[in-house]
DNA sequence: TCTGGGGTCCTAGGACCC
DNA sequence: TCTGGGGTCCTAGGACCC
């Protein structure tokens, strides 16, 4: 008698998958998305750049070579993915009104009609619920059942790509037995290792342990939880998940620094980038951390912790900028962080109210010197960006009259920009001098929500002709 | 041309208070 | 002029997740 049904839902290359929606010209393409500077990792792989071996958290230079010349790289498009997965857990809650979201892209359910059904019944649910968003969202996402989170997780990586996986209690003891125990949600490289020294590789053989022995392997709290888990028990439950803890943002630079004068320049925007999205959030901070990572990959923090909690912009990253250390003693730097913790509603009065919601780009940060930013682009540039190209790959732009499209190549004074959104289909292509009065910057939203009048007035007028 | 950016949770030591 | 013990907060580091 299978008592509870968990599901685990994971959209398929999710990264990846939206560039290929809302730039139909990328379907059935090698799609990289990732940083494009020489320190880029992958953060999303389409299936078709897998097949080379390309994978996410991959240096992006080594999944370009696996891939070749046919692999299409492109920045991430935070908002795009952020308002692609809104929609996604908005269509599974229609269905499961209680989701614990993990990621973008990932979530818990237990849906309660499923109690005490039969593999058959799951399997069906699973089917309906992967339709259903991939017909209002147009995305893939694979499902996993089982009788707790973890079987369902592991049961989702099973069921990837495009399918249901759904693991019965009676084949569930078989199924661990043989994992890798790194497939286990909290055993990480470091964990593996340390049970490879003894001897255990699998799930199975983990699972055999005594509580004792995996307490004295992997701590006190987390070995005999982890052990639980390898043994099958897995009662923990489905619950919407918690306001964020901790609000951060950090950069690496293409060249690391090596004066305490380059990291005072990098501090402000990096600050300003946290305390906008802290603005967004309405919470204000108690505790400043500063992170740096050294140029051999270790790890750095300072944190101060003030009186009260605060959303003053000054207070923030003037704590933030005295917490620094000089590389010229500690070594150079290859990453700066700010990150805001000890989050609470303050609604206390601001001296200054129109400093409270600053436009984006404007600046409601002082410090003590600041880098301006690409109006363009969100995120605090590296320092090496390069400061002449009018126009990146992969950015969103508008043709006073052929609408929306996509930066395909720019360089040599030239740009060639590809026509198209999710609405589209495949569109075409045209080369423009880099200066072209008539593309102006758009919102990379608009590939997903281009208005369907205008799309159906482009497939009218013959400028899209393949319109889906 | 090695290894991003956004998070969570745990551990351990010291300060401080009673 | 040999010295306990508990609780909480803060700081720093580290493993792990997507």
């Amino acid at each position: 008698m299978d008592a509870r049904w968990v599901l685990h839902l994971d959209m398929d290359a999710f990264f990846a998958s939206v560039e290929q929606l809302t730039r139909p010209t990328l379907r059935g393409r090698p799609v990289l998305v990732g940083g494009m500077g020489g320190r880029g990792v992958v953060a999303g792989a389409s299936y078709e750049a897998r097949v080379f071996g390309a994978r996410s958290a991959m240096p992006m230079h080594q999944a370009r070579r696996l891939v070749g010349a046919t692999a299409v790289v492109l920045p991430p498009r935070g908002a795009v993915y952020g308002l692609a997965s809104r929609r996604v857990f908005e269509t599974v809650r229609t269905v499961i009104p209680v989701v614990e979201q993990l990621s973008f892209d990932e979530a818990f359910g237990e849906p309660v009609e499923l109690g005490g059904a039969g593999a058959d019944d799951v399997e069906r649910f699973c089917e309906q619920l992967r339709r259903r968003v991939l017909d209002e969202t147009g995305l893939v996402a694979s499902v996993g059942a089982g009788s707790g989170k973890q079987i369902a997780k592991i049961a989702s990586d099973l069921a990837k790509p495009d399918g249901v996986r759904v693991v019965s209690s009676a084949q569930e003891r078989l199924l661990l037995d043989g994992l890798p125990v790194r497939r286990l949600w909290g055993i990480g490289p470091v964990a593996e290792e340390k049970l490879h020294r003894l001897g255990i590789g699998t799930i199975g053989q983990f699972a055999a342990l005594t509580d004792t022995e995996v307490a004295s392997i992997l701590g006190a709290t987390i070995g005999p939880a982890l052990h639980r888990l390898a043994c099958g028990i897995d009662d923990r439950p489905v619950a919407e998940r918690a306001e964020a803890k901790q609000i951060s943002a950090e950069s690496t630079f293409a060249v690391d620094l090596t004066t305490l004068e380059q990291l005072r320049a990098e501090v402000g925007p990096i600050g300003e980038h946290a305390y906008r999205r802290l603005l967004r959030d309405g919470r204000g901070a108690r505790t400043v951390t500063v992170k740096l990572k050294k140029a051999d990959m270790s790890v750095l923090t300072r944190s101060a912790t003030l009186p009260y909690a605060t959303t003053d912009a000054a207070t923030l990253t003037s704590a933030a900028g005295r917490l620094l250390l000089d590389p010229q003693e500690i070594g150079p730097i290859r990453l700066l962080g700010v990150g805001f913790s000890g989050l609470t509603d303050v609604r206390q009065e601001s001296l200054f109210p129109d400093l409270e919601f600053p436009e984006a780009g404007a600046s409601g940060v002082s410090s003590a010197s600041e880098v301006s930013e690409n109006a363009r682009t969100p995120a605090p540039e590296p320092i090496s960006a390069p400061a002449t190209a009018l126009w990146r790959i992969g950015d969103d732009v508008a043709h006073t009259e052929l609408g929306h499209g996509w930066v395909q190549g720019a360089g040599h004074g030239v740009m060639t920009v590809r026509f198209e959104t999710r609405s589209s289909g495949p569109g075409l292509v045209r080369t423009f001098p880099a200066d072209e009065p008539a593309i102006s910057p758009a919102d990379p939203v608009d590939s997903l929500d281009w208005p369907d009048f205008v799309a159906a007035a482009r497939a009218e007028s013959g400028i899209n002709p393949t319109g889906r």
